[in-house]
RNA sequence: GCCACCGUAGCACAACGGUUGUGCACCGCUCUUGUAAAGCGGAGGUUGUGGGUUCAAAUCCCUCCGGUGGCUCCA
């Protein structure tokens, strides 16, 4: 009996009442599976096909059977007995092949299922649901076999549970990153450039290139150095990584007038590892800490597409570390040092994942299981020196080595995978890259990946939903809104523009001929840390009067002053 | 790539076989304002693309392009 989430029998019981609902209104339907999720339940439907116009009408006969309060009832079945009930069902049929235990069925009113429960014992129970949505899914999670029409649903014990689920599930669209990107002016897509192309308007290239150099005055602190790369290379880079071989379908071709073949680089560290293998190392240079902002291309499926989170052109702050085995443990510490830096100032509390290897998978990685258990001892060893808890992801390693992820809750209590630090002895080994030792023999050295931002697409379009919007001071494409009230301030409000701009901080002014409380509004749609207002009071005074991004407003405040508070925070990344 | 849905002005939406419309944004004029939307006027669309059905297509059917939610994948 399996109960791996909350309120197990409760999704478990609803997606057999739907189940139900759906045999009575389709007749036709064969049953794939319908277990709870974390978030709710689905059911797996073959035979027919549903949008979302059907769901209302699913709910209802939903209520309509709950609500004749059956009984759910196991029963015990022999093999013989199952399949002869299950006769007009292939999918379950299929399902009952691999059943070895005891075969159980689970009953309410005139809907029998195959299953091990538990559920709910009256139908009664399941009061406070909705269904989601429909979506296909490839019967057993395999490409190559049918697809099926997935319904998803939601079930809780309480109304109350239900609308806050609700209001959470409208509180993301409102935040949602493709529409506060329109709107807050960040990128754009067109289609004469492509599907998973982004583009970055001037807004949104600032808030890149902060971010960025962000991330470079924490690694420059550890010793870390740029490096600059082309973004083609012939295949033959990928052949010797093992990355050809791998995802050869998801690399963009390119030939040349000449014949050749080349292809867009789909990741950066092949190419740091040529850097590297430019000359002769001595054990005292190393570590070589290689560290560059750079874009990279995968040709992604084009169902895989969705706004910044996944896309086809990557920009991430890329980093690969060359060093001696003995330089793993500080050269990891470090980085995560800069990882904890990073994402504290969002206020991020990131929890730690232990990825390894497969051992019943070994063929989806490279090299042997000896230095897998090597790599992987050492990265534990260093999880377990910083005490902190951790979860075990196996199967989650790169297929070149093991990882430690960095998994951020944020503000709407969402999990996001972000930065990550890789161990790799695999490529080092055949690209062959060594230096020589105390004893003058060449060693190998050990290669660590080090992405902080990671893809910045992909960490804004979690960061814009988790701040939704709100960017803080050191980060707001305008940190300052200036108004004027009336003509008759601009002379003013633009000495104080030149003074602010002096001090590098990014100001707009606004000099419409609107009401003040229409440009106040602007400005709080345009999410600016400081509105400042000038009136006929602040230019007899030469003051200012500062509102603050949640409406509070200081009359009265010196130029000065002001600046020193914005700059303050700039510096505090706050 | 697969399943379902969607594409109408810069944006949000309406019209659902019979003259494309509304709000915001934009341009012009008026107003000169005190902390989340001033008033009037104007311009802007062969309804994503190409084809088909029809007396008639934004509307129905097909192709392609693009998007959304899932599935598969994710170095």
């Amino acid at each position: 009996m399996k109960e791996e989430f909350p309120d197990y029998a409760l999704k478990h019981s609803c997606s057999h009442l739907m189940a139900s609902a759906i045999k009575e209104l389709f007749p036709g339907v064969k049953f794939a599976i319908g277990p709870p999720i974390e978030d709710g339940f689905y059911y797996d439907f073959g035979g027919i096909s549903l949008s979302e116009e059907d769901l209302p009408k699913i709910e209802a006969k939903m209520k309509e059977i709950a609500k004749k309060n059956l009984k759910f009832e196991m029963a015990e079945m022999s093999v013989a007995d199952a399949k002869k009930l299950l006769k007009d069902q292939p999918f379950k049929l299929e399902l009952l092949k691999d059943i070895s235990g005891k075969i159980t069925f689970y009953k309410h009113g005139d809907f029998s299922d195959l299953c091990e429960g538990p559920h709910v014992r009256f139908s009664k129970e399941l009061k406070h649901f909705k269904l989601m949505k429909v979506a296909g899914a490839y019967w057993r999670g395999n490409e190559k076999n049918p697809m099926l029409t997935r319904v998803y649903g939601v079930v809780f014990k309480t109304k109350v549970e239900l609308d806050a689920y609700l209001t959470l599930l409208e509180e993301a669209k409102k935040r949602d990153h493709k529409k506060l990107g329109k709107e807050l002016d960040l990128f754009t897509f067109s289609p004469l450039v492509g599907s998973g192309l982004p583009m970055w308007t001037p807004k949104g290239a600032l808030v890149c290139h902060l971010l960025d150099d962000f991330v470079w005055s924490l690694r420059k602190a550890k010793g870390y150095e740029k490096v600059i790369i082309p973004h083609l290379t012939k295949k033959a880079l990928y052949e010797t990584s093992g990355h050809w071989k791998k995802f050869q379908d998801e690399l963009f071709k390119i030939s040349t007038r000449e014949g050749h073949f080349f292809v867009m680089k789909p990741m950066n560290c092949p190419h740091h590892a040529q850097i590297f293998a430019r000359k002769q190392w001595s054990y005292r240079e190393l570590p070589q800490r290689y560290c560059e902002t750079t874009m990279m291309y995968r040709d992604e499926q084009s169902g895989e597409l969705s706004g910044l989170s996944r896309v086809r052109s990557i920009n991430i702050d890329d980093a690969h570390v060359f060093c001696r085995k003995d330089q793993v443990e500080q050269e990891i510490n470090a980085i995560w040092d800069i990882i904890n830096s990073f994402y504290s100032t969002f206020g991020y509390e990131l929890q730690v994942r232990f990825s390894t290897h497969d051992p019943n998978q070994f063929e989806k990685f490279l090299g042997t299981p000896e230095v897998w258990a090597v790599a992987e001892e050492q990265i534990l060893n260093v999880i377990k020196k910083r005490k902190v808890g951790f979860i075990e992801g196996v199967g989650e390693a790169a297929f070149y080595g093991p990882k430690i992820d960095f998994i951020a809750k944020d503000s709407l209590n969402r999990e996001w995978q972000v930065a990550t630090i890789q161990l790799d002895f695999n490529q080092p080994d055949r690209f062959d890259l060594t230096y020589a030792g105390e004893e003058n023999r060449p060693e190998r050295v050990v290669m660590i990946h080090a992405a902080i931002a990671g893809s910045f697409e992909r960490f804004l379009s979690v960061l814009i939903e988790h701040l939704a919007g709100n960017f803080p001071t050191w980060l707001a494409p305008v940190q300052v809104k200036l108004l004027t009230v009336t003509d008759r301030n601009v002379a003013f409000a633009e000495q104080v523009v030149d003074e602010l701009k002096k001090s590098d901080i990014r100001v707009e002014l606004d000099t419409r001929s609107e009401t003040i409380g229409r440009k106040v509004r602007d400005g709080q749609l345009e999410r600016a840390p400081y509105i400042v207002t000038i009136g006929d009071k602040e230019v007899t005074n030469k003051s200012l009067a500062i509102r603050t991004r949640k409406g509070k407003v200081t009359f009265g405040v010196a130029t000065k002053d002001f600046i020193k508070q914005v700059l303050d925070e700039v510096n505090a990344k706050q």
